[in-house]
DNA sequence: GTCTATATCTCGATAGAC
DNA sequence: GTCTATCGAGATATAGAC
């Protein structure tokens, strides 16, 4: 849809019949929205412009889709980050290239943040396929080894890794995903517009590049 | 039930009858596993040792319930954070006394979390009304006031305090919330011993802190 | 205040014509 | 592949006795 949307670009998605894409496009928004359990597959089913019975034909019940849904998301999103760390050289630039792309991301499709909480409410069974180590998608654990090389490196001080990607990570999830809150502390934050997403990008990267620096 | 329960320990709790608390607190646990739709009246009945129907006597319907659960939650954690930074006196000690507040707080309560994120999901309506400035649950503001008095006094930085604070209170959630799919990266971070919990508040102490510092 | 029994409704899933 | 019609499970909510 969006030029360059992290998820319509995606090589997995662009081989779908129409008929999917709409199914796909609808399921995210409302299982975003309403989450797992919330989700009415009559909406999905008046969103995509088909019928109800259709969805039971192309994905064998609510779960299928949820789990299809899911997984093609979570992966294309972690392939956006790993692009962005290979693009550039240096520490700070790194940082700021990830924190670009996957706020960015996020901001584009923000049912994904959604999606994504929702399944860790339920145990996160479907993510947790995801990043088993082997065949899983990489995303995380090529973010934690690139802070361990920063590390080994000297570029920054030490810190443990696996914390800093959960705080990175959930920095950006949770501004998307409050938004409501937030925005009633402050308005012109749901705009959306390019300067509160620069002022976002801008305040991590400093708090973070000045946290971690040698 | 828990000493030093930011829930049970607070007045607007220790008024209520026992059938009521007992309503209350199985409410909690099914709104926070099953989020605001997957909730059953009949689970919470049953664990809280009672009838289907009585759910219904003290509180009108299932949204009533859910509404009444969610504001006594958050004004509850927002008062145990202003707590924590009235007892200390310089930054450094007053970001170490918040951060442990906030993380224990939801760490002792795991469904607050997924409580506040499905609120957000359904445009926040309850709490941007605990959110108005008066009248309202007075915490995230009392923090930002607080980043903005440590800047004007020249202890840390110049920082935007509304996009610290956002940062701040999610680093905490989304470790909590993020657990399920976190602990497949490192699966000792689900055992919530106390050196996992002094880990994460030792690794966010010092990224914050050195990020903020002049 | 507390319970049993039941009304009412919503939703996922399927059958079967075209 | 696409639709209409419908089944049946399971949920909220209420009526009414005690």
């Amino acid at each position: 849809m969006v030029p360059g949307d992290m998820l319509t670009d995606h090589p997995s998605y662009t081989c779908l019949s129409d008929t999917e894409k709409a199914i796909f496009n609808a399921a995210l928004t409302e299982f975003g929205r309403a989450g797992r359990c919330g989700a009415r597959m009559q909406t999905i089913a008046d969103r995509a412009g088909i019928n109800k019975a259709m969805l039971h034909y192309y994905f064998r019940s609510k779960e299928g889709l949820y789990e299809a849904v899911l997984m093609r998301v979570v992966s294309s999103f972690m392939d956006s980050v790993t692009a962005a760390l290979d693009r550039h050289d240096t520490f700070p630039d790194q940082l700021r290239a990830v924190l670009d792309a996957y706020l960015r991301a996020h901001l584009s499709r923000p049912e994904v943040a959604g999606l994504w909480l929702n399944e860790n409410l339920n145990g996160a069974p479907v993510a947790r396929k995801l990043l088993r180590p082997k065949g899983g998608v990489e995303g995380p654990r090529r973010m934690i080894a690139w802070i361990e090389g920063a590390v080994r490196d000297g570029h920054i001080r030490p810190v443990d890794p696996v914390h800093f990607v959960i705080t990175f990570l959930g920095s950006v999830v949770i501004y998307v995903i409050g938004m409501p809150t937030f925005s009633s502390l402050r308005p012109e934050l749901a705009s959306g517009s390019e300067e509160q997403i620069r002022a976002r990008i801008d305040h991590l990267h400093s708090l973070f590049y000045h946290g971690l620096k040698s």
